[in-house]
DNA sequence: CCATTATATGATTATATAGTCATATAGTAA
DNA sequence: TTACTATATGACTATATAATCATATAATGG
């Protein structure tokens, strides 16, 4: 199988887990650092470490350091266009199947 | 967490595993039977079936049954949008990346 | 130097996932 | 009915992942 795929599946795992995607939406405004991120997400330290680590790794968050603070930021702008889209499709989701359960109520 | 939160990770991690990118990809063009999907992304026809049957549970595909066979398809455009711009990303990682090391290489 | 704060990581555990093989099921045709 | 083809699934194994706790590391202030 092609390395170019495993890449992107890469990508798109970074983005495919609650925690993670806790973490980018609260990036949404701009870069945060750690001890900002873990309470907003209500998530402890050291798990909220791993998944910024990971993250960073794959390419999807930078890292900055100032002083014994680290701040993360959402690299790429696609990240949250991704992110729109697989509401988008949720949301569709969730419309088609309320119209199923509607229409199968009505009989 | 949010249950919200919760259906959106699944549907990225429909899409971030290979061979389930492979069958995607495979389906840009429309609509395809198992017994053209797993020779064309040459994996075994059992795993196949199986995500299949996941990414139609979790709303990527659509399933349409045409006397023994089953054709699968993708069902929501956003799909390869998701992917496309997972794709970009890759591609701007690989370009930072290699450019710093020429830069490295360059002293 | 010492204490404090911020972040990362080793070790571990529980759970999820991907893949395989064998087999079941269902439609079709002879 | 029998044989054949297409698809799905049970049972299993190997591997990956997420989370936790304790601890290590690094920067800063006193």
């Amino acid at each position: 199988m092609s390395s170019a795929t495993h890449y992107l599946a890469d990508v798109l795992k970074s983005l495919s887990q609650p925690t993670r995607l806790k973490i980018v939406d609260f990036l949404r405004d701009g870069e945060r650092c750690v001890c900002e991120i873990f309470p907003a997400i209500d998530e402890e330290q050291s798990n909220t470490s791993r998944h910024l680590t990971s993250m960073q790794t794959h390419g999807i968050l930078s890292r900055r350091k100032e002083g014994v603070k680290i701040y993360y930021a959402v690299k790429h702008p696609e990240v949250f266009e991704i992110i729109d889209r697989a509401s988008a499709i949720v949301r569709h989701e969730i419309e088609l199947r309320s119209g199923l359960i509607n229409t199968v109520k009505r009989g």
